[in-house]
DNA sequence: TCAACATATAAACAAAATTTTATATATTGA
DNA sequence: TCAATATATAAAATTTTGTTTATATGTTGA
């Protein structure tokens, strides 16, 4: 790996909102409005930094029909290296606040998926 | 350590001049004027990037005299880990102009020394 | 004490990164 | 086909970071 490639890779985690991303993938795949309800902020704020996590190959997206699902990419020893001794050294407390926003916009989903199939049933 | 703490960490890592400082630091202490005649530069410039590198604590620094010596500092086992797989990551070809310039300075300091020492003993 | 030297710090400027706002593209279900 | 939804991209505005220039501080040897 020459110095740029390992400069970008220190520039994507060298931003707030990345590193909670990164942290918010360990627990797998999410798409783009998971995350913009965890970070209750505007969406092509969260694509912005999606796509510099993706360029230097820290994650990894897959479509499927209108969403983008992203996970962490550790197919690079130097980079599993990395995402696991940075999760290793911050403490879950510190995402917190977008684990709760996180968890109950995943269960509105599922209310609101519900309530279409009650809708089709009838 | 907080999220803060890594977040600094790596972004005193995600600048050229920085990391390629640490890896001449690799060999042993060297003093800002070592470090402004490698990189051909002003020594101002050398100094800000010291002074963040040491406030991360990746490096530590120890005053003699006029100079100020440099060294890596990794009392702590995640920045060591960083800095020993970065080191790793980045080929020595990479810092092959600064290493030469820093060889050819210290060289003209060994031979200024010896002058002065002859012009003694006259 | 004074000139020369090494380094630090501050202020002004330039460059890069991030955020916001607006708009485009693509998919889905009515 | 059309409206609604999820996401991407572009442009403008803002913030942060890095560089340059000027100046201050502290040490040393004459």
């Amino acid at each position: 790996m020459a110095l740029n490639d390992v400069l970008a890779i220190y520039k994507a985690l060298s931003d707030e909102t990345r590193l909670k991303i990164l942290k918010l993938l360990e627990n797998g795949e999410l798409c783009v409005c998971d995350l913009v309800a965890a970070f209750n902020t505007v969406q092509p704020k969260i694509s912005f930094h999606l796509s510099i996590l993706k360029e230097t190959g820290l994650i990894k997206d897959r479509k499927e029909g209108k969403w983008s699902y992203y996970s962490l990419n550790d197919n690079n020893l130097f980079k599993r290296f990395l995402l696991l001794s940075t999760f290793e050294q911050i403490d879950d407390t510190e995402i917190e606040l977008e684990k709760q926003r996180l968890a109950k916009f995943i269960e509105e989903k599922k209310t609101k998926k519900m309530v279409e199939l009650c809708k089709c049933l009838k």
